[in-house]
DNA sequence: GTGGTCTAGACCACC
DNA sequence: GTGGTCTAGACCACG
C-alpha cells in the first residue's frame, strides 16, 4: 500500500491518510485481518510527523475500520470492507446530490446537465481505455 | 438581498458573505452599477462583526466583483455578471468531473451511475414541484 | 476647461480637479487673471457634490494658484502659470528619479534601461504623429 | 531577511510588508521553498500587530507569492521568483510609460527628456560608486 | 509551535 | 454617511 502526501493541497495531512486508506480497503488492497504499517513505519514512509499518522490511525480505530491486536499493531477489522465500500458510495452520493442541486438552482435545465454529464463520462472513459 | 450566516456549518462566515453574494450577482439579484450594503449595514443585517463584512468585500474587490465608490459604497463592477456565471459553471463543471471520477474508480458501472443521477434528479424535481 | 472626473480611479475625487486644474494653468488653457468655473458651476459641470470643489478650489488657494476675486469669483493668479510649470517639472523629475532609481534596484543594467526608454519614447511619438 | 516599516510614509503597513518581501524574492533574497518568518515571528521584528503581518501574508497568498504548509508556515512558491520579476518589471515600465507621457504633454523636447534622464542617471551612478 | 478566523473598538480620509 | 487600516485579545485546527 502506498500513501502519497501532498502538504500543499489544503487537506489536513491526517484526513489524506484516513481516506488513503480507506480507499485501499474499499479496493481491496489492503484486506481485512491484514496489519496496516506500523506508525512509525508509516511515518517513515510518508516523510510525516508520528504524531500525525496516529492521529489518521485513532480516527480509523474510532470509524471501526482499524482495531488494535494488543502488541502486534493495527489490522483492518472484519467488517471494514464492507463498510468502507457504502462510505464511499455514500459520500458519492452525496455529492452527486450536492452538485446537482447546485447545477439546477444556477438555471441549468435538466438536460443540459445530463448533457454534461454524457460529456464529462466520455471523457473518463476515453481517457481510460485510451491508456 | 438576503444574506444568511450559519456559524456552525465549517465554512468561514467572510467566505459565506462572498459566495451569497457571487451568487446574487450570477443570479442577477443584484446587478452590476448597484451598491452593495454598506459594511455597518450588512454587519447589522447579519449581526456579524463589520470586520469580518469587510473582508468580505475586500476579498471581492481583489476577484473585480466589486469596486469601491470613494465615500459613497461599494458597487458591483461592469464584469462582474459574466465573470460569476463563469465561476459557478466553472466550478459545478469541475466537481461534476470529480465525483464521476471518484464513482467510477469505484467499480460503479456507467449505467449505475446514471441510474443514481436520475434518481437524484427525480428527487430533486419531485421536490421542487411539490413545493 | 473641461474637468472629467473618474469617480473608481482610486484618486479622490478632489485631488483630480486639483491636478486638472494645474494641467490647465500650466498649460495655458486658462491663463492667469481669468476666472475659474464657481463652485455650483463646476459641480453641475462635473456630477459632483459641491463640498469636493469647494475643497479642491481651497487647496488650490492655498497653494497661491487661485485667488478671490470679492464678489466676483476665483481668479488665476499672476504667478500661477510659472509656478504650475515648475511644479509640473519637479513633478515629473522626482518621479523620473524614483522609477530610475528602482530600475536600478532591479539588476537593470543602464543601457537596458536607455534601452526601455527609448522604446516607449518611439511608442509615444509614433502614436502621436500618426494620430 | 529585514523588513522595515515606516509608520508614517503614506503606504498601508500590510503594504509594504508585501512590497518588501516581493523584492525580497525577486532579489533571490529568499528562495522558493523556503520559509518565511512566521507570523508572530515577524510581528515582532517589526514591532507591528500579528493581524497586519497576517493580512500581509494572506494576501501574498492570494497572488500565488506564498503557500502555506500546514503547521509548519509559509513557503516561498515555485513560480514565485518569476513571477515577482516580471511585475516588477512590468510595473516599472508601467511607470516609466507614465512619466514618460507625462513629460512630452508638458512640452518638453524630446532631448530635454533625454538629458533629464541621463543627469539623474548620473546622480544615481555618482552615489552609488561613491558609498 | 504554525496559520486562520473572529470580535471589539479605535482612527483616518473622503463625500 | 462611506470604506480602509490598525491594534488587542481570543479561540481553533494542525503538526
Amino acid at each position: 500500500m502506498i500513501i502519497s502526501i501532498d502538504v500543499s493541497n489544503g487537506l489536513a495531512i491526517y484526513d489524506q491518510i484516513v481516506r488513503q486508506i480507506k480507499f485501499a480497503v474499499a479496493s481491496g488492497i489492503i484486506l481485512p485481518g491484514e496489519l496496516v504499517p506500523s506508525v512509525r513505519e508509516m511515518a517513515k514512509q510518508t516523510a510525516v510527523n508520528p504524531n500525525t499518522v496516529s492521529r489518521a490511525y485513532r480516527e480509523l480505530q474510532s470509524e471501526g475500520i482499524l482495531e488494535v491486536v494488543r502488541g502486534t499493531g493495527l489490522q483492518v477489522s472484519t467488517g471494514a470492507l464492507k463498510q468502507c465500500r457504502k462510505d464511499r458510495q455514500g459520500l458519492i452520493q452525496e455529492r452527486l446530490r450536492a452538485v446537482l442541486k447546485e447545477a439546477q438552482q444556477s438555471q441549468l435545465e435538466v438536460d443540459d446537465i445530463r448533457q454534461l454529464i454524457e460529456a464529462e463520462l466520455a471523457r473518463l472513459n476515453g481517457k481510460g481505455t485510451s491508456k
